[in-house]
DNA sequence: ATGAAAGCGCTAACAG
DNA sequence: CTGTTAGCGCTTTCAT
């Protein structure tokens, strides 16, 4: 159809609505500060010349840019990609861009693609977690927008944060393995550099143990985050010096799925002699055999919560800050 | 440090260096064509005053932005999450960022994504698949960049394409089940409309069981391609008219571990009753019991290739279009 | 409420 | 090879 690429411009609405540039702008952006007369000649001249403002032009005289830096350390986390899905449909409506970036858990990343990043003017930013290397909260302190931090609400936020405690997370595990009778207890994650809130939710889980008579908790560390992992955790756990323990927690479902499968190749019965509960309720835990004990924070909710509030925030600026936690649920199955 | 964001700008350099600001401009990006002193100079006083130009200046009057827009499905597909990382951590070290946008297999949406996309004048454009609507077509045709086309080789692709063959997934997959001497066979997929690759798969199975003597090959539509549809679909199977088939195959590896899980709830022994072969070897491939067989395309390459051959091209325009194909591998394990 | 005009920071002819 | 001069398309004072 009308594919000519060579878009409307902003003069041309001008033209056709016999209004000036400043005019049309003002109809577009703040409908209410023109005359209905004025808005409406100039919305359907806008209209039929199908006419987008350009969102460079725009960006280059206005304070910031239609666009949202989110930065994450990685994509390989189901989690991170569903919830940085839901976040960019929910901010599309809304006419924002949004623009990832990956660190890796690099500090030194971090900085440089934050840095990068603000070099467009963003509307708001989004990062990991509340732990932050002091460059990058010195360019998110200088960075002139809203600044959301997601995933984590154990701590001092910058500004907003979005999120749900590990804490609590590591205590609701150790909780539903001490309910059940299980007083040997072994939390298992992966190195903590690899991943710095799996880390919080051991920690938790250690301490709720350690205040309860009569348990003991340890803490092993996996290679990585993988069901290969968690396999070769369970092998390392059955010759644990006083013997395999009776109830494991794992920081991730891979590595509980992977522990499931290789107790069932050393016909290791679970629950009856460890309990598993995992961490994150992704999509086969339902199906595992035994099904996976585990559990779930409303890792949905992050995604459609930061874009509500990002809007409502770009929308008034004087909006505080605000701290949301979506909350964790233990999903009980047959694993623990 | 020297946060005090209001950022140093080109005429700051040019003043510093002694120099017009158009000098600064051709220094940077485009070292040869100014004298070496000036060079020298230039470079000087920019990494003096930690210069980098704003992205969105130069936009509004270069033909392009440093920015590649990628329109894909979703995120909830693993594959495409990494590929996307992976892509966007390649464009990054050529100072290119990415710009996603998803739009679960829906026309419409895809195109609106792109049309909004557009509007950013991207320097390039990666779009999934090779099937496009007409209206994304003439889009495609009149954004003034190149265009690369992903996980998709078979068919014609408007300028570049970087995948593989999903016929020849499908043709590998129903070689392997063949192979081990299976002649009652059934390829599972979700809904085509949820996924016109896998569609492409089950094609050239059904097509190569079909020339095959003595063996026939049905096609059974899941609800979805999760682990839970797998379940559904072994139970839905062993009462199949003319009992259960010896052989499955599965589009997706979620969908072959849900049904590994209920062969082993329902005592089905696999692969000796029932040989079973996935598509994608997730991760956690390796680790179900028995460990599943399955095809893996090379996705890794997906992303490494696009970056490479999008920064080739826009380095040299005149570059021709390339048709790239990663390759798919036959992972046997226990399962087939 | 509206228009004129001055940029936002850079690139791209065009002269020299 | 370098500098000068126009813009790129929009936002935003500042008058009116």
């Amino acid at each position: 159809m009308s594919d000519t690429f060579a878009a409307a411009r902003m003069a041309d609405v001008a033209k056709l609505a016999g209004v000036s540039l400043a005019s049309v702008s003002r109809a577009l952006r703040a409908p209410d500060s023109v005359s209905p007369g004025t808005r409406d000649r100039v919305q359907r001249a806008a209209a039929r010349l199908g006419y987008t403002p350009s969102p460079i032009a725009g960006s280059l005289s206005a304070t910031c840019a239609p666009l949202v830096g989110v930065v994450m350390p990685s994509m390989a986390n189901a989690f991170f990609a569903r919830s940085f899905q839901v976040l960019s449909e929910g901010l599309e409506r809304a006419g924002l861009r949004t623009m990832p970036g990956f660190h890796e858990y690099d500090d030194t990343r971090e900085a440089r693609i934050l840095e990068a990043m603000l070099h467009w003017k963003p509307a708001a930013m989004v990062v990991t977690g509340l732990n932050h290397s002091r460059r990058v909260l010195a360019l998110l302190a200088g960075a002139n927008c809203p600044v959301f931090e997601m995933w984590d609400i154990d701590g001092h936020p910058v500004d907003s944060a979005v999120g749900f405690s590990n804490a609590e997370a590591g205590r609701l595990a150790a909780q539903t393995l001490l309910r059940r009778g299980c007083r040997d207890l072994v939390y298992v994650t992966p190195p903590n550099a690899v991943d710095p809130r799996a880390a919080a939710r051991a920690g938790a889980f250690l301490q709720t143990v350690s205040v309860t008579d009569d348990a003991r908790a340890r803490h092993l560390r996996a290679v990585d985050r993988t069901a290969g992992a968690g396999a070769d955790a369970i092998r390392c756990l059955i010759d644990l010096d006083g013997g395999p323990p009776d109830g494991i927690a794992f920081s991730g479902d891979a590595l509980a799925m992977g522990a499931l499968f290789e107790a069932q190749r050393l016909e290791l019965s679970v629950p009856e002699r460890i309990a598993v509960v995992g961490y994150g309720d992704l999509e086969f835990a339902g199906y595992t055999v035994p099904a996976l004990t585990t559990l779930r924070p409303a890792h949905d909710r992050i995604g459609q919560e930061l874009a509500a509030h990002i809007i409502a925030r770009l929308a008034d600026p004087g909006r505080s800050a605000v701290r949301v936690d979506v909350g964790i649920d233990v999903v009980v199955r047959e694993s623990a």
